[in-house]
This record gives structure tokens, C-alpha cells and sequence, in this order.
RNA sequence: CGCGGGGUAGAGCAGUUGGUAGCUCGUCGGGCUCAUAACCCGGAGGUCGGAGGUUCAAGUCCUCCCCCCGCAA
């Protein structure tokens, strides 16, 4: 099929990497336009730019959908179809409809679950058991769509956001893959999204950083590892200064302490009271201006005294 | 030329006003123990990110460069 792919970030490098595997003709990539990204001031091209150009695929970079330009170059393009996957930008009705297959879209939540921007980081964040991959058709609102195909997968109790979002990455390819084929010989289904049952996933912030350990340790658990690898969950009682968890454990065991006291700290980790009486284990962490290491690593060289 | 923090043994860190380069872990050898991520003894392992400069003497002071981390985007 001839396709117009939109896509962004690393988790859509899976999908359109899917469909030009699967032979179809990817009539052009739209991503967004190259920022200053790192300490320097340097343009960085997006992952999906990157993959684009290794494929020989044209790529587009428009700054604004809505005036025109973007629609006249769909236009000229005159795809079947046009897939989206993480792009970034809302896309007006006129360029949904311009093909006659109509846009879809790959989307990291089981839906009406978790429309909008962080749907990953705020399943484990909730402590869902599973999430999954939708591929809906694109309506004007945010994510409401029909559903034409869904996929779910458990989520790992000691799986992080960055972790899901690789394995979501390859599943969603897969469902897009199906989708596409189903387009084609005409048995899609298409199911309207249960509006009562809709939940909004939204843009993650710093603010959610600081951890409240009166909070259980499963809780604290799903903060750590939904936050990563951004904004990243951080505390204090360690060293005083603010440092990130990348990696905790729970383990089951009871304390008296007060939440926030370190109750042991040794090869295996950092182990801290919570508010439950349950004891969370740190054992990956980044100090300020330090990389990220092991908790142990980082006690060689910062004994904690007690 | 956006702001700030760093590069010292395999890992994590300390090195005061310039004067023999240290600590913890790991590693190697030996010992003790029913046993241990335990404990004791001993050893190896660093051109202190790179290049210049100041000095009798530079990890430490000055200049330039490289790389890493955080913020900001």
C-alpha cells in the first residue's frame, strides 16, 4: 500500500521499520523538525528522521500543520493511507481525510484507557496489571477513534517505563502490521471506544519527581520505575541532596521504622521504610552530577553512617 | 559561543594553604572457620582525561582542547 508515515521519537522507528519490511511504499515521513538538543546548541534529527535516511525515505518537517503547507504536501503525495505514531503534532480533519483508506493511528494504551501524551508511564504510575496497543482510526478529538485492532501485554513488576516502551514499541509494529493487511483485503473491524470508560493520560512534569515515602512501597515502586527515563522519581534521605532512582525492589519485608529512614544498606542495595511498614530496596540510583550506577557502587564511595 | 557539576587503580570516592598518590569494594596469594557477600595477613594494579605554561617542585596554579553528567530546550 502506498502510506504516509508521521512519527517522532524511538517507539515509532519500530512501526514504520515494520512497514518497510512488510514491502509497502512509504510515499513520505513526517517528523518533527530538527531541535537544539544536548548541552551544546546542536540540531538534532529525531529517530524516525535518522531510520528515514538510511531508507532513502523523503522526509518532511513542517512547522505548522494548519497552514496549508502540510495538507498540500499530503496532497501531492496522495497516499492510500497515512499511519501516525508518536508525531507530536495535532493533525486538522482535512489531511485525517485526505487518503481513502483515511489515518490511523498506533497507540501505547488499551484504549479509551490512557488517551494523550505519557499513556506508558502512567499505566505502570496507576500499578495496572497490563496495557497494551491500540491502532485506531484518527477522529478529531485526542485519541477517540474507532479501534480496529488492540494488543495486550503484562507488565512486569520490575519492568520500567523505558522498558515497556521498547516492548510496546514491537508490539504495536506487529498490530500496525496486521492493521495494514486487514485495510487491504477488507476485513478490518471497527469498534467505537466505550466513552464512559475514557481516561487521560497526561503530560509527565517535574513535579512528579519528589517521593512521598509514606506512601507504600508498592506505590513508591510504580512511581520509580513509570518516571523513567524522564522526569525520573528522586529523594533526598540518601545523601541529603536530591538524587534519581532508576531501580528499586520490593522485598517483602516489614519494618518499624519511620517512612524515609534507610534500615540497611549494603551490596544488595539501599533498603528504606515506607509508609506501609514495607521496606523498599534501592538498587540503581544517580547522584547529582554523577552518572547512574548501582546502589552498591555508589556506597563505596558515599558510606552512609548510622 | 545558553547555565552549572565532573574526569585520580577494574568500580565508587578522598586528596587540606603546590612538597613521596590514599580509602572502600573488587582482584591475586596465604590463613582461620562446619560454613559465609564473614574475619585476619600479604601482593598486584595509576604516564592523576589530553596538550602547553608558571615553579627547585604541579593531581593541586594559568591557558586551550576532548569526553561525561545535570538544568534548560
Amino acid at each position: 500500500m502506498r502510506i504516509l508515515f508521521m512519527g517522532t521519537p524511538e517507539f515509532a522507528v519500530a512501526s514504520l521499520k515494520r512497514l518497510v519490511e512488510d514491502g509497502h511504499e512509504i510515499c513520505g515521513v513526517f517528523t518533527q523538525p530538527d531541535k537544539p538538543k544536548n548541552r551544546g546548541h546542536k540540531l538534532a534529527f529525531s529517530p524516525v528522521k535518522e531510520y528515514a535516511i538510511t531508507q532513502g525515505l523523503t522526509v518532511y518537517q513542517p512547522l505548522k500543520m494548519r497552514d496549508g503547507e502540510a495538507l498540500g504536501i499530503v496532497e501531492s503525495l496522495s497516499p492510500e493511507l497515512i499511519v501516525v505514531a508518536a508525531y507530536g503534532k495535532i493533525l486538522p480533519e482535512e489531511i485525517l481525510n485526505a487518503p481513502p483508506y483515511g489515518s490511523i493511528n498506533v497507540h501505547s494504551s488499551l484504549l479509551p484507557k490512557y488517551r494523550g501524551a505519557a499513556p506508558i508511564n502512567w499505566a505502570i504510575l496507576d500499578g495496572e496489571a497490563e496495557t497494551g496497543v491500540s491502532i485506531m482510526y484518527m477522529a478529531k478529538e485526542l485519541d477517540a477513534g474507532d479501534v480496529i485492532l488492540q494488543k495486550s501485554t503484562p507488565i512486569g513488576p520490575e519492568e520500567n517505563a523505558q522498558e515497556l516502551t521498547a516492548r510496546l514499541a514491537q508490539l504495536g509494529a506487529e498490530a500496525l502490521s496486521e492493521t495494514v493487511a486487514a485495510l487491504q483485503n477488507g476485513t478490518a473491524s471497527r469498534t467505537p471506544q466505550d466513552e464512559s470508560r475514557q481516561t487521560y493520560a497526561s503530560m509527565l512534569s517535574k513535579e512528579m519527581s519528589p517521593i512521598d515515602w509514606t506512601r507504600s512501597a508498592h506505590a513508591v515502586s510504580c512511581q520509580v520505575r513509570g518516571l523513567i527515563p524522564w522526569p525520573c522519581a528522586t529523594t533526598d534521605v540518601i545523601s541529603g541532596e536530591s538524587m534519581k532512582l532508576y531501580a528499586v525492589t520490593e522485598t517483602g519485608e516489614d519494618t518499624k521504622a519511620h517512612p524515609g529512614v534507610i534500615v540497611a544498606a549494603g551490596k544488595a542495595g539501599i533498603d528504606i521504610a515506607c509508609g506501609d511498614g514495607k521496606v523498599l530496596r534501592v538498587t540503581e540510583l544517580q547522584a547529582q552530577g554523577g552518572k547512574r550506577m548501582t546502589a552498591a557502587a555508589y556506597l563505596l564511595g558515599h558510606p552512609i553512617q548510622r
